[in-house]
DNA sequence: CAGTATCCCATCAGATACTG
DNA sequence: CAGTATCTGATGGGATACTG
């Protein structure tokens, strides 16, 4: 059920901390392995945008599901948001430094995926080629 | 319903390229979000493991999982599977040098967790604590 | 404008039992 | 030993329509 925890596998090489609940690497992987997280870092870098700008420059996401996104950056300390007394409502989107330096561990992902893709799908082609010849 | 692909994001800051289905840093965010294939790499970079040795030193896994994670893994390229022809049955399981260097990014998210798990933890409180005063 | 409210589905993941 | 088969539930994500 929990698993194994990063910090002390890479560290010391200990047995799995079954009962702790709260392993770091798991919850960042949590949080960046989603399907929106990264993109709108990515996306917040050069400044603040509000909600429908930054819908538009996400692109496909849908309200609700940027909504929970947003939200659950927020509690993690990832971005601030901030709502303008005006009409029509104005609300801005704010990385925190935290939510930017996010961005390194996005950015050697991006990296790795740049350099090795062409990797994996020509892995991916031979194995299920291998696969069709029965 | 496609993503802006961080390729182009990074880059160039261009639009979303709505129609592009297999975007690399996508394709790395799958496989590396999942529940279990960054603990496979991290148990395997010091050598092949046999399958329940492996699913020992990575806990709380059941066995279906662990054998979906490592064929995919296997068909993107990341690990050879050897079966032995012995009985009973042994199969070992092998980092590719593609597999290995996915620890880069890996540990770059374990780094991030480690120095900013507390500062995630802290935010997370403030918020709760801050919606409960109402 | 910035969201909510509903409904819905696919996928992931786990538990458990069984087998070549 | 190294899996497969089956069932099940949780959750993430999406489509659509509506609202303060």
């Amino acid at each position: 059920m929990t698993s194994q925890c990063y910090k002390y596998l890479v560290v010391t090489n200990l047995v799995p901390d079954v009962h702790n609940p709260a392993c770091p690497t798991r919850v960042v992987l949590d949080r960046i392995g989603d399907r929106w997280t990264s993109l709108v870092v990515l996306n917040l870098l050069d400044g603040p945008l509000r909600f429908t700008r930054l819908r538009a420059a996400i692109g496909g996401v849908a309200p609700k599901v940027l909504t929970q996104t947003l939200r659950a950056m927020e509690r993690d300390g990832l971005l601030h948001r901030t709502v303008h007394a005006e009409v029509p409502p104005r609300v801005d989107y704010e990385l925190t430094a935290l939510g930017r330096s996010l961005s390194t561990p996005i950015q050697a992902i991006t990296d790795w995926a740049e350099a090795h893709v062409t990797d994996v799908e020509a892995a991916r082609a031979e194995y299920d080629a291998a696969r069709e010849d029965r």
